[in-house]
DNA sequence: TTGTAAGCGTTATCAC
DNA sequence: GTGATAACGCTTACAA
C-alpha cells in the first residue's frame, strides 16, 4: 500500500501545479484538453484518490447520509422491508457520490440526540428517517434546527403533510389495499374482511381506508355488515392468528369470503388459522409470503428510495441541497403493486 | 442554526490557548483541573463539537468501519440475520466511537473495488466481511493490501482457518447441529435426518458434521444408514420442502422420526411437508422461526458483533488498530444456543 | 502547565 | 489556462 499519493505527487508526476490537478477534478473544462490529459494519465499511473476527510474539511460538506437502524423486532416478520429499503438507498446513493451512516437510537429522544451529534461533528449532511408516527417530534426537531432530511413515510400530524418544511416520500397504502381488495371482489369474493392494526397509527388507518373504499365502492355487503368484518391487533404473527379467530366468531352466518390484512405478520397469523380454506392478501411481499405462496402488496422501495434521494440532493443530484432553492413537488406518493398468487402452501395438520 | 464554535471560539470563550482545549479533550491529564473545568464550561455553553473531517484529516484516522450490505436473497427468510449483526455491531461500534459505513456491491469483484474506493480515499480504517466463502478472493486482496479487516465466518480454505493475518469470528454451527440433535435423541427421536446446502460451503459441512457426530455418538441408527438419512437443497423454502420429499421417499420403511436443518428456511420448507407430524429443528432463529412456533439454533449476534469489534480494534478500545500488535487471539468461535418450541403453527388444510 | 508554529490534503481566490 | 497563497478545524511537536 505505502502512503496514498496526494494532489502534489500527482501535480509533479505530470509537470503541473496542485491547483490544476484540483481543476482537472473538480472543473475539467478550466483545462486545456492536453494538460487534462496528461494530468488524468498522472492520475491512473499513482493510482491518486483524493483524500475524503480532507476534501469534506475544505467544502464543508461531508457528502453522507445519516439513517437510523430500525430497531429489530419480536413477533414481526416485515423487518426485511427497511433492510430492503436499506439496501436499495445505500446502492443508489453511491451511485450518486453518497455516503450512508448508520446509527441506532433507544426511542425518539436518543435518536434526536444522535442528530444532534451527528450534525454538529459535520458527520453528515442531512438524515433519511423512516417510520414516522402521529406527532413525531424527531422532525420537529430537525426543521427546527435547519437540519436537511427526508422522511420515508408521511407526517401523520393534522396539518403537517403539506408543511413545505417537511419532504416526505411515501407509499400509498390506500390504494394498495383497494386493489387487493377489488382483486378479491373479481375473483368472487363478497364478504371481504380487514385485519389491520388499532387506529391512530396513521400508515394502519390509511390502508384501511383503501379496504373500506372498495367495499364500498362494490356494494356487495351492507354498510352495516362493514364494522362486523373488521378486526385490529397489534402486529404480530399471533397476534393476527387471534384476530382472525376473533374475525371468524363476529362474522355470524354468512362467514367470510377473504382477508385483507396491512402486514405480511397479521396475514401469516391468519393464514395459520384460516389455512388455504378462504384467501389472505398481506402487505410488503416479504421473502415469508413469497416462499409460503400468499399474495401480498409490495412496496415499490426502489422507487422510494430514488425518491428520498432525489428530494434530498435536488433532481439534478450530486451533494445534498441547501435548505433553499425548493422548487420541485416536496413529496411522492408511489403506487404498490399487489403480487397475486396461487395459495399458500400447505402444513400438514398433525 | 449558525455556523458550529471551533477550538478557537472555545479558547476565547475561557480565555486559554487553541491547545489547550485540544489538550482537555484528548489529554485531560496534562491540564490543570481549574483550567479544564473552565475549558469544559465554556465547551458546554457555546455547545462546541470537534469538527469529525478536521479531527480525521489531522489524525490520518477515520475511525469508520465499512460494511457491506448483503444482496437481497429472493428464496430465503434468513435475511433479517445480517440485519440483526448489523444493529447489533452498530451499536456497539457506537460506544466506542467508531461509526459505521455502508455500501454494497455486485459479487466479489465489485466489493474488491468498493474495497480499495474506500480505503484509498481514507474514508474508512477497516472493513467487516460477512458471508465468507471458499477460497474468498476479498480476504485476499485485502491482506495483500495491508488493510484491516475481521470476517463473520471463518476462511473455508485448507490452511487459511490459522492464517495470523485472518482474524474471524464465527458461529460454531457444528456444536449447533450437535446440540440440535441430540435434544431431539433425548426426546426420544431415533432417526433424524439432515436437511443441508450442497456440499462444499463450509459453513454448511460444518453444520453437517454436528449432525454426523451426535448420530454416531448415539448409535441408534447404524453407519449404514445415514447417507440416506440426509438431503441437500439450495437454500430456500421451496427447496426445502423439495428436499423433505425426496427424504422422505429414501427413507424406507423406518421412516424418520425427526429432522434437523442448516437453515429457517429449509426448515420452514420440510414443515410445509411434514406440519406437525415429525419436529423439525431450523436455524438462525428468524422471527419466522419464532412467530411458527418451531425451534431453531440462535446465533448470538451481540457477541458475534462484540468480537467483532475487539478484534478489529484491539481489546482495549478505541481506534482501529494498525497491522502490528496483535497479540490476542485471532479468532473466537461463539457457541450458538438452541431454541426450543412446542412446534410450529398449523396452517388448516384445504 | 501552557502557548507557538506547523501541517494533514484539499479547494477558492486571485494574480499572472 | 495556469500557478502561488491562504484557509478549512484540528492535533502534535517543541518551546516557554
Amino acid at each position: 500500500m505505502g502512503a496514498q499519493p496526494t494532489v502534489s505527487d500527482v501535480a509533479d508526476a505530470a509537470g503541473v501545479s496542485r491547483q490544476t490537478v484540483s481543476n482537472v477534478l473538480n472543473a475539467p473544462e478550466l483545462v486545456r484538453p492536453a494538460t487534462r490529459e496528461r494530468v488524468q494519465d498522472a492520475i491512473g499511473r499513482l493510482g491518486y484518490r483524493p483524500h475524503a476527510s480532507a476534501r469534506r474539511l475544505r467544502t464543508q460538506k461531508s457528502s453522507t447520509i445519516g439513517i437510523r437502524l430500525d430497531p429489530i423486532t419480536q413477533d414481526g416478520i416485515s423487518g426485511s422491508i427497511l433492510d430492503r429499503f436499506l439496501h436499495s438507498f445505500t446502492e443508489q446513493a453511491d451511485r450518486k457520490g453518497l455516503r450512508v451512516l448508520l446509527f441506532t437510537a433507544d426511542g425518539p429522544d436518543d435518536e434526536i440526540a444522535q442528530f444532534r451529534r451527528l450534525s454538529d461533528a459535520a458527520d453528515v449532511d442531512g438524515f433519511v428517517l423512516t417510520s414516522t408516527f402521529h406527532g413525531d417530534p424527531r422532525t420537529e426537531w430537525l426543521i427546527e434546527h435547519g437540519q436537511s432530511f427526508v422522511t420515508f413515510g408521511r407526517p401523520w400530524g393534522i396539518d403537517d403533510m403539506t408543511d413545505p418544511q417537511h419532504l416526505w416520500v411515501d407509499v400509498d397504502g390506500r390504494s394498495g389495499l383497494r386493489d387487493a381488495t377489488a382483486h378479491l371482489l373479481h375473483a368472487g369474493a363478497r364478504r371481504i374482511a380487514f385485519l389491520g392494526w388499532p387506529s391512530g397509527s396513521g400508515t394502519g388507518d390509511d390502508r384501511r381506508e383503501g379496504w373500506l373504499e372498495a367495499m364500498r365502492a362494490a356494494g356487495q355487503v351492507p354498510e352495516s355488515d362493514l364494522p362486523g368484518l373488521q378486526a385490529v391487533a397489534e402486529d404480530g404473527v399471533t397476534f393476527g392468528a387471534e384476530a382472525m379467530r376473533r374475525l371468524q366468531a363476529a362474522a355470524g352466518p354468512d362467514g367470510i369470503d377473504a382477508v385483507v390484512c396491512t402486514s405480511d405478520s397479521l396475514a401469516l397469523g391468519a393464514l395459520t388459522v384460516v389455512g388455504s380454506r378462504i384467501p389472505v392478501i398481506g402487505y410488503d411481499n416479504t421473502p415469508v409470503a413469497a416462499s409460503l405462496g400468499y399474495s401480498s402488496v409490495e412496496q415499490p422501495l426502489d422507487a422510494v428510495a430514488a425518491g428520498v434521494l432525489e428530494l434530498l440532493t435536488g433532481a439534478h443530484g450530486g451533494r445534498v441541497r441547501a435548505d433553499d432553492g425548493v422548487t420541485d413537488p416536496r413529496h411522492r406518493l408511489v403506487a404498490p403493486r399487489l403480487v397475486v398468487r396461487g395459495g399458500p402452501a400447505l402444513i400438514a395438520p398433525r
